[in-house]
DNA sequence: TCCGTATTTAACCGATCGGTTGTCAACCGA
DNA sequence: TCGGTTGACAACCGATCGGTTAAATACGGA
């Protein structure tokens, strides 16, 4: 895994099985179990992948009993969106109507979170 | 090099020397040599990452006599933007005021595109 | 205490990464 | 036409990736 945070992030993002993992976390923690249960590949290998997003800050994990429930966490991603954002202009200036069709997904994010 | 887009992307941004070439070409345009320059690596290696990054579409590459111009190119940027609108939602719940400073830096992102 | 469940670790595998060196192709200018 | 510059390509290398199977660990419950 890379040593620099904005690698370990990019890099740990870059497998659609953890995408996937991180996706399933926005609805709530949950067991290393049920997030394998809909990749068909083995118990070992998602638990290697939740390495991966641990070791990039992107989830934490708790204990209760023999079940070590994983949790997204939020600080890489908003970092990314930080590293993201020093681009915005570039593109704002090479795509016209984009501004306005983030802000209107913003909107509604916001109403959804509402 | 993954094959869907958003991994590829992923991947491409993976590395701290692609993404100094990345924010290098945000200045303009530049030929393999001078994207090279201030990393001590061969140029060889950079023409690799090079690679890496136009298989991405993260860049385009054009033709001049016995250079081969690079050229930033916004579109996969924009999509792991919108990648990540989809946790914006998650990562404002869980951390205030951010959305306000988010909104600050595209505020002044745009007055510096004026 | 022994059993079952949940999860991690170790050892291994083929494929790929990020770098190297050496060679070759394309193009310009004298 | 020849030399110099720019860049790509191939072959090679050690390290790491993403997966496997098998064994070890941690915990709660009967």
């Amino acid at each position: 895994m890379p040593a620099d945070p904005l690698s370990a992030t990019f890099f740990a993002l870059a497998d659609p099985t953890r995408r996937a993992i991180l996706a399933r976390l926005v609805q709530g923690d949950a067991s290393v179990k049920e997030l394998a249960q809909p990749h068909q590949m083995s118990l070992a290998a998602v638990s290697k992948h939740l390495k991966v997003l641990e070791s990039a800050k992107l989830i934490s994990r708790g204990r209760e009993a023999q079940w070590r429930p994983c949790h997204l966490e939020p600080a890489p991603l908003r970092d990314l969106a930080t590293w993201l954002e020093s681009y915005r202009q570039f593109w704002d200036r090479n795509l016209d109507g984009l501004a306005a069709y983030l802000q209107a997904l913003q909107r509604d994010a916001k109403k959804q979170g509402d």
